[in-house]
DNA sequence: AACCGTCTCCGCCGCGCGGGGGAGAGGCCC
DNA sequence: GGGCCTCTCCCCCGCGCGGCGGAGACGGTT
């Protein structure tokens, strides 16, 4: 996870109150392959404490002075080489800031009432893997949310036109190849348009892609 | 395929309706490899015949008088120590009825209206694999044939414990060496696991196979 | 006119994956 | 005891895929 170590994930906590940061401090730090490595309390202060630390993940609170969660995660996603995952923390499971985080690029939230295993679990999952929170976390913390917010995932916004139809095909287990002959352009355009489309949504591959396709509801069972 | 010669597949055909009996026996006797044994005009008589003949693929119509083709298939498979492939034949592609059938045990179902080469294509597939034909139709996703898109619910049962596991894994969009360190076991095993699910799902890879498992309601979005 | 986003396509490279074999151990059933 | 299934693991091989970097064309924005 770490240039230092690797079998510890470096973390940094972005919350206005003071009390906030040491709840999650205590609990992160209780885990041995946990580290919290930073603290800000605006988002200004988020931003220069992420370039310094280069954490592997960071639990930033969407309302907070100066700069908020939001810009903060657009500042930190578009001005690193190597970003962190940024997993949002709130209060409120329908505060609308949520989804403008995920908007621009956070890999998911987290409500502050949650257990602490959850949100350790949930640390070690955006570390490990490339996935996105967001889903699963709203269906563990706030099921009838979940369900009665039809929403589209909120990175189908990112995508364009053509990305999402190659995901559309991806999600129904065409290769490249394929693809490229039911749309009628050629087979590196397709790589190309799946790759972004991989980046996106921060997916390893074209399995977990599809994975968070019906997930997210791009694609309804 | 069958105990006399192994290279012929031995199909018995049900159906109440002499015209389809004679269409389907046609189109099938005209392949090499398949050979009609049998033919039965009610549910009754079907399980009498395929008792005797012991093919290897039954075709079997959902609705016939005395007994229906569910039941025929619930006492075929019930009864008999190696049981043929049972694929459900029906004219409607949102037959009620189909889903009873595939719930007993049908390998999958067939429409009437489908295409010599998609006959001889899915008595070939059914007795040569443990796969299940599951038109996509149904599923409301493609209009067209997602080339060999199997699998209702069924094939969850034909599944073995560490198959099932393996495939909630794949599911959730690990590697076969992610999957094996979180079992404990090795790289080699993951990869038998995940070749007999994708055998029995009738799936290319394991994007497609992750699709299935959520069509079918094997993992729940 | 300069800029940017989108779509198109080109290499190269490494690797995970899937196909096709096989093989041994343990358990269950007849 | 002999089948049969399940689970375990091994080999080799080809290839689709994803990462990387680049490039040209078009259209809209500023």
């Amino acid at each position: 996870m770490s240039a230092a170590n690797p079998s510890v994930t470096r973390v940094v906590l972005a919350d206005d109150e003071r009390m906030v940061r040491t709840a999650l401090r205590v609990i992160l730090d209780a885990e041995p392959d946990l580290e919290v490595v930073g603290e800000a309390a605006t988002g200004a202060e988020a931003v220069s404490v992420v370039r310094a630390e280069r954490p592997d993940v960071v639990l930033m609170d969407v309302r907070m002075p100066e700069i908020d969660g939001i810009r903060a995660t657009e500042q930190i996603l578009g001005g690193m080489a190597e970003p962190p995952r940024i997993v949002v923390v709130t209060t409120f499971e329908n505060d609308s800031y949520v989804y403008d985080a995920l908007r621009v690029g956070a890999a998911g939230f987290l409500l502050k009432r949650a257990a602490a295993e959850e949100l350790v679990g949930a640390v070690r999952l955006v570390a490990r893997s490339d996935s996105l929170l967001y889903p699963a976390a709203v269906r563990g913390l706030a099921a009838e949310h979940a369900r009665r917010a039809p929403a589209a995932a909120p990175w189908v916004a990112r995508l364009t036109e053509r990305e999402a139809e190659v995901l559309r095909h991806v999600a129904t287990g065409l290769t490249n190849a394929e693809i490229a002959e039911r749309i009628g352009v050629g087979p590196a355009t397709v790589k190309s348009h799946v790759a972004a489309v991989l980046a996106k949504l921060g997916a390893r591959d074209r399995t977990q892609a599809v994975i968070l396709a019906y997930e997210s509801g791009f694609v309804r069972t």
